[in-house]
DNA sequence: TATAAATGGAACCTTTTGGTTGCACAAATT
DNA sequence: AATTTGTGCAACCAAAAGGTTCCATTTATA
């Protein structure tokens, strides 16, 4: 059994789970609440959430709150902006920024 | 049949094949070389990145070569950013600082 | 104390996923 | 012309994913 944060998010039904939470934590049936199907497919959702760092929960009497720890979504970042060089205009124009005072620093140079 | 950039990257095998061709573009078999599985596997993952715009094929001769795009990280990028600001020091700190200077402010017009 | 509420989890089912082998076909080589 | 190379795809398979219903257990409440 796989658990890694890239498959955790790869389905959207989670990725709303972690939008529900992130801002406040919810009991299971709370989070269960917002959605079509059962809530033991909820709760399967959020324990492959927990399984993967992504949510932690916290007992309180009879209920237990989803608190999301998307500190973890890091992985996922480093992961991708890796990859940002290759696509970000932002970034070519850095790069060319670069790249021209480079130039200009050897023509100074050569002064 | 869903076919989304989340679900293309959650495949450890198919975020290989991403970085194998993210600096050049290679053809199948080259792509299904460094791989344990048959090429026959590695086409599939290959397909499916084509599926939801992470690759693009261009036939050459009887050669059809894998080329990245990995602009179409941008959706997860901007899924992960969106909750920067629940987990980063360096924006928490920025946060501070700019509630510092609310409070110096307000300080300043109680004189 | 009896009942309701909140949850965990077993057992089961269907669809999807990731893999295989084998074959067909076009392009390049001998 | 015959053969090798690169590829796409059908057919099949086992395991995983995502869902269901039903039941047990613990905690709160009437």
């Amino acid at each position: 059994m796989r658990r890694d944060v890239f498959q955790a998010i790869a389905d959207p039904t989670r990725r709303e789970i972690l939008n529900m939470i992130a801002h406040e934590s919810l009991n299971v049936n709370a989070v269960a609440g917002h959605f079509d199907v059962s809530r033991t497919a909820v709760y399967k959702h959020v324990k492959i959430l927990t399984e993967c760092g992504l949510v932690v929960m916290k007992q309180q009497g009879r209920e237990r709150f989803c608190e999301a720890k998307l500190e973890k979504l890091n992985e996922v970042s480093d992961w991708v902006e890796q990859y940002r060089k290759f696509w970000d205009a932002r970034l070519d124009s850095l790069e060319n920024y670069l790249s021209e005072l480079q130039t200009k620093n050897k023509e100074d140079g050569n002064k």
